[in-house]
DNA sequence: AACCAACATTGATATGGATCAAAAGGCGGA
DNA sequence: TCCGCCTTTTGATCCATATCAATGTTGGTT
């Protein structure tokens, strides 16, 4: 249960997030200076990168895998609040220590700058300043339709939500592969979607079945998941269906 | 149901949130460029100021009142994704449409700034940029602890997180008034704290009911909510409740 | 002063998802 | 290859909240 320090990561140039990190609009200069106060951690499904109340030295992005955001109660129910995915940032500049569990959920790489001279080049930098706030509109975006499906969506629409913005993803990161079959693995544990949906695990089970015996979606294995029609898919999700999922 | 502008509103020196809006940090040159794309709005209670999906030419502030932010799904259900008080920030910089509705739920006044111009100074005015970028992180803290209430609390807890939330707004304002008793107005009719939480309004009314036969609270009216033990409060609404609500 | 419409409460019943329980994969390690 | 653990599925039952339906309350209007 040790982190393990990536080996041989070369420069930001090379970075798989480049374009969409904090970092995506900074020049070749201000990558420089990224550099100097930045360094790689990876971690194992299931580890946990940080407790809620931790002190918090550094914020991140995640370079691969998924990492999520949870809150517990102190009789253990507990909530995802984040799913994080590559290119996503981790940490408020500016606090010491962190509002949330984050937690590995598939392997994970992340990139960490240390949190004083980062808050330093926020308020220097404006490309950077100006992402971040970008960034976290989008999250503010995302974390109000996910109230939605939390507040008020039915099991069923909540798991074909879920599916539909994993998938929805998938086909932006790897939009080049031109295959007609929509497909994915889902990153999460039955347990984690049931975190992040509101639901327990049992009614996960039994609405990934229904889904499936009624032609929504295509198993294969526990994890693989074809969708055959997206807008089938999306309007089981309930969602306002006036196309355009690859926007 | 027509706007009204407000009436006599002199500089900005003199705003009541001077101190906690978005331009919190702005120096009097700053101010002066405000005032010269700013102008007052204002709406009486149950007033949409605008609907999901049209054009939005302004960002605005509240001044005073309350306005909810929701969104609906095609068969009628409603989520209130956002509450926003005095001194909240309304609108995303760079985006053209509307992505919520907005409805004041009292009678409100907003300061509103052109966008276009607004968005110009964000890129010139560091202590706009920044203040923006902390009150949406706000935000976003605000809406996850939101997610765990939808997500995971009992009909009880969610009444009680809720009247917690507004007895602790509500004792940040008025801090002055040292009177030992915590008591306030509802700002929001039944119904939209069953859109705020997830429930029905008959839930609502019954939970609310149950909290004041237990004592938790006390009814002046439908509206006025005495709290005589804070604690206690908190305690129903499952939080952590290692006490310094008045942090 | 009386009425009306909106808001709120309360009651009876239905039901979606939780809970409790057991069995069935699937995968890494000996 | 087999074992044992972890994840997942499926079944039976229960209960919190939704739903359907009246009734009560309040504040504003004529």
């Amino acid at each position: 249960m040790q982190d393990m320090v990536a080996p041989n990561m070369k420069d930001c140039s090379d970075c798989p997030i480049r374009h969409r990190a904090v970092c995506a609009r900074c020049e070749a200069d201000e990558l420089a200076l990224l550099e100097d106060i930045k360094y790689y951690r990876s971690f194992s499904a299931g580890q946990t990168v940080m407790w809620a109340g931790d002190r918090m030295d550094f914020v991140a992005s995640v370079v691969s895998g998924v990492a999520s955001l949870t809150q517990t109660m102190e009789d253990g129910r507990t909530q995802m609040v984040g799913l994080l995915l590559p290119s996503d940032f981790v940490g408020r500049p500016g606090r010491e220590t962190a509002a949330y569990t984050v937690t590995a959920t598939s392997e994970l790489v992340m990139c960490c700058f240390r949190r004083k001279p980062f808050e330093q080049m926020i308020d220097t930098t404006p490309h950077i300043a100006h992402r971040l706030l970008e960034m976290t509109l989008d999250e503010l975006d995302a974390a109000r339709e996910w109230m939605l499906v939390l507040g008020r969506k039915t099991a069923r629409e909540k798991i074909a939500s879920l599916l539909a913005i994993i998938a929805r993803r998938d086909a932006i990161l790897s939009k080049h592969s031109e295959s007609k079959i929509l497909a994915f693995d889902l990153p999460l544990t039955r347990e984690a979607m049931s975190d992040y949906l509101g639901l327990t695990l049992e009614t996960v089970s039994r609405q990934i079945s229904a889904l499936k015996k009624d032609g929504v979606i295509v198993l294969e294995g526990k994890r693989r998941v074809q969708v055959p029609d997206m807008y089938r898919l999306m309007d089981e999700a309930g969602d306002d269906s006036d196309g355009g999922f690859l926007s």
